[in-house]
DNA sequence: CGGCATCCCGTGTGATACTG
DNA sequence: CAGTATCACACGGGATGCCG
């Protein structure tokens, strides 16, 4: 799409980026891993305010294969794992960023919504 | 999310914008719009191939509410509709060729997907 | 032509509980 | 602490058909 029509629209490098941050948790938990650069599961769940373990553990998962997200695990007990975003994680961030400023005034605008 | 976190998540403008732009179609939707500049409603969906009247329609009424989208309506037989972007639908085109940026260099790194 | 009404289904998501 | 297992369900989205 970015200037001619795709095929598939699973082509479209915007239609294939929101397939790997487009879910529900995605952003949210993207937004706390840059916040701490660097970060512990439990706590990672604290702040993504809301979030179950199933969609944490799974979403961080699939976001590690897609390489947005590396995962370092420390042979301790108590276990700790720590989770932060990878450089092409980070390049999302001025995206991001942009896409935010849209929405601060989206939000300004409109005051009726979900 | 910009800088501090939010009490609740809907107050952040990355995630209020996802709930503009989201959903499975909203982007192509757009996309075509912006490409066309105008267009009539059936023109679109043959554009955005493989969406379905009821998403369609849906989506356009509910991107006109948020005021992305402006639609016309001639008063004629046969009846002719017409759709384009707003100001406000245009100004998120630019973070959404960023994103697109992205997304390319993501499709060139990660092989195995969807 | 430009939709809306209906029915239906897959799956992403939530809740709860359990484990190394 | 850092997850996995299981169940259940709502909801977005597909298919089909009808209407002004």
């Amino acid at each position: 799409m970015s200037e001619e029509g795709y095929k598939r629209k699973e082509d479209c490098p915007l239609t294939f980026a929101l397939t790997l941050i487009g879910s529900k948790w995605r952003l949210p938990i993207i937004w706390a891993l840059w916040k701490n650069k660097t970060i512990r599961y439990n706590e990672l769940k604290r702040q993504v305010d809301g979030i179950t373990n199933m969609v944490l553990s799974q979403s961080l998962k699939e976001m590690e294969k897609h390489g947005l997200v590396v995962r370092t695990q420390f042979m301790e007990m108590p276990p700790r794992v720590e989770y932060s975003l990878t450089e092409a994680g980070e390049a999302l961030i001025p995206s991001l960023k942009s896409l935010a400023e849209w929405g601060k005034e989206m939000q300004v605008k409109v005051t009726d919504l979900v």
